[in-house]
DNA sequence: ACATCAGTTGTAGGCGCTTACAGTCCAGAC
DNA sequence: GTCTGGACTGTAAGCGCCTACAACTGATGT
């Protein structure tokens, strides 16, 4: 034995939990031996490992998480970066993320909200963990390839691609142009795009897929009116402040259900009727676009599979795995507020991932 | 100078990262000085401290929160144990507790699922933290007290006391008894309660003050239904099976919103009208309760500010201060669902955290 | 009988940082 | 001019665990 640093021996109280050294001891070997009954290497006595087990069990030793970071370079935990918390998708996401996850590696959370510091948190956060998901509009992309350079497996979600970072997003152009198609084909010409371009690179793309999609039919290309950030509210205020300002288009197409639903209820207040006055379709296909009367056109994103899939891709890539990408499909939903024959709401659960 | 074990001294590239010898060296001082700079220790003469201020910046260094933990016994992270993520319930108090904590320290996230395992899981995360919240039915109370015992702060959240051990939680029993008082004078005696009474502490507590509040009146107690869960489909499924049974309440107390919005769903399925053959009632004042049509009667409850207060609470006791409680003010939101007419909706922001 | 080798176990030097304790230096006190 | 105390700074011993390398034990081969 080397330095006698025993603790005080009991083992469920004391202050300074037990450490190998105790269990070394009253097992009656050394610490490298009860470091390889831990870890399962092959060259430990069947005897030993059994008093070593034997020994675990009866001081209740676990390893210190701490210690085993230091000296192993490897911290048994992965960490995800949300732009933000808030409403549907992000819960979803953070959900399918934990699922996954929570067998292999603890998980770290942190949300940069727009704050400058943002940078700061992650390259912090970045050293706690042995993988990292770093979502939409939270940092710059040179910080995510300085993390990939220091050798941090990174995986990107829904955000484009990062050289060496594997990257999990779901479909945007194809639902979008689908979703372009149909408003072409109820004859609107006078749409608004209801979301902020620079949020988030989706909504870039949905635009873009929705403008392409009507192109295909001959009509021109949505007019965008800019929210200031992605909730009902800012929803409804910014259709309420474009009315006011005479924009009067035949539909708004919203980047995401939550805006839709604001625009729906600032419509409401406004005296115009949706869908007979205006349709309005949103994206994500959350709970609530069934809920809502009319209920809401919408295109369904598999939000709690985009976290798990960047889970898998994260700690596969930790097991050694190569950087590999996943495209998400989707699927454009019709429902009434685009002016489509309204459909029985059921009960029944949804495909994907309802709760 | 003592160990000469310099990095491969360039600041931004090489495998493993700088550490403070690099520091040390490039400002020709000692690690114990460096380490005085970083935590503002006084007894520093300020050309050395600029000096090695500039080292540190000119070397791109970011202490190691692993040694720094292993060391100094403080990890600068908390965590937070959630039975499940599904929902909005759980999505808001994520929300408020990370917006909280960001600023001082990093988070740990864990949902237990109802798993065998979760005690392991939870003891694992406390050795990472310097402080933990343990919400609702996760881990037995002589768990959290061991914690406790071992000088881990810990805060329990949504569920009864533990000695030495804050709690965070939100009025049941006043808003429960207000909402029996007013289904009493609708002329319930009827009344069916739906939820799971061993799925989290305040259910039972939702139960009980309801109850109280129809005695008040003379009116008996709800029968329990029990559903498999809190989701939307478990409500809608549990309430089918009951009206199956025969059971033909004239009016049913949901646990939650969720709930309420599937037996609001499952009753149009079966021809019964709400309010007018059926007054339904929910908890927690989720976005969709006001929503959905008829707008649901319920319980508004400061979901993010549970968080919020979580975290503060966890925060403060690491900070020295001592185990305060919290109890929220909830309170009863009368919309349609119960009978009530109709109140017009509106866009205006919530009072507290619609967002 | 002796070298060889696989199977086991122990020794010791880190991992990057904190901190008690031990100087070193110099202005002011006596 | 020496002494004293305070302001700085450095030394070194950990924190709990990993792991390369050394060391020891028998069994096997010749």
């Amino acid at each position: 034995m080397t330095p006698p640093r025993s603790t005080t021996e009991a083992a469920t109280s004391g202050r300074g939990s037990t450490t190998v050294y105790d269990v070394a001891a009253h097992a009656d070997v050394s610490i490298a031996t009860v470091s390889r009954v831990v870890k399962d290497h092959p060259n430990v006595a069947t005897p030993t490992r059994a008093r070593v087990r034997a020994s675990i069990e009866a001081l209740g030793w676990r390893p210190s998480a701490t210690a085993r970071a230091l000296a192993g370079q490897t911290h048994e935990a992965v960490g995800i970066v949300f732009p933000d918390l808030a409403g549907p998708y992000y819960a979803e996401v953070i959900r399918g993320f934990e699922a996954r996850s929570v067998d292999r590696a603890a998980v770290h959370i942190l949300a940069t909200h727009g704050r400058p510091g943002a940078e700061g948190l992650v390259r912090d956060l970045a050293e706690r963990v042995d993988g990292l998901v770093v979502m939409g509009e939270t940092v710059r992309d040179d910080v995510v390839a300085d993390l990939v350079a220091n050798g941090l497996p990174v995986v990107v979600l829904a955000r484009p691609p990062v050289a060496g970072a594997a990257a999990v997003r779901s479909d945007n152009d194809g639902s979008a142009r689908a979703l372009g198609r149909h408003l072409a084909q109820h004859g609107h010409d006078d749409i608004v795009f209801l979301g902020d371009l620079d949020g988030t690179p989706d909504v870039a793309e949905r635009l873009a897929g929705i403008s392409a999609g009507l192109a295909e039919h001959g009509h021109s290309a949505p007019r965008v009116v800019t929210p200031p950030g992605f909730h009902r509210d800012d929803g409804a205020a910014a259709f309420r402040r474009a009315w006011h300002e005479g924009v009067r288009p035949t539909a708004v197409a919203a980047a995401n259900d939550q805006l839709a639903v604001g625009t729906c209820m600032a419509a409401a207040e406004l005296g115009v009727t949706v869908p007979t006055d205006l349709a309005v379709t949103g994206w994500d296909d959350q709970p609530v676009a069934s809920l809502v009367t009319p209920s809401l056109t919408t295109v369904r994103q598999p939000m709690a599979e985009l976290g798990r899939r960047a889970a898998d891709a994260v700690l596969d890539r930790r097991a050694g795995g190569e950087p590999e990408s996943v495209l998400l499909p989707t699927e454009l939903v019709i429902r009434a507020s685009c002016g489509c024959p309204p459909v029985a709401v059921t009960t029944r659960p949804r495909p994907d991932d309802a709760r």
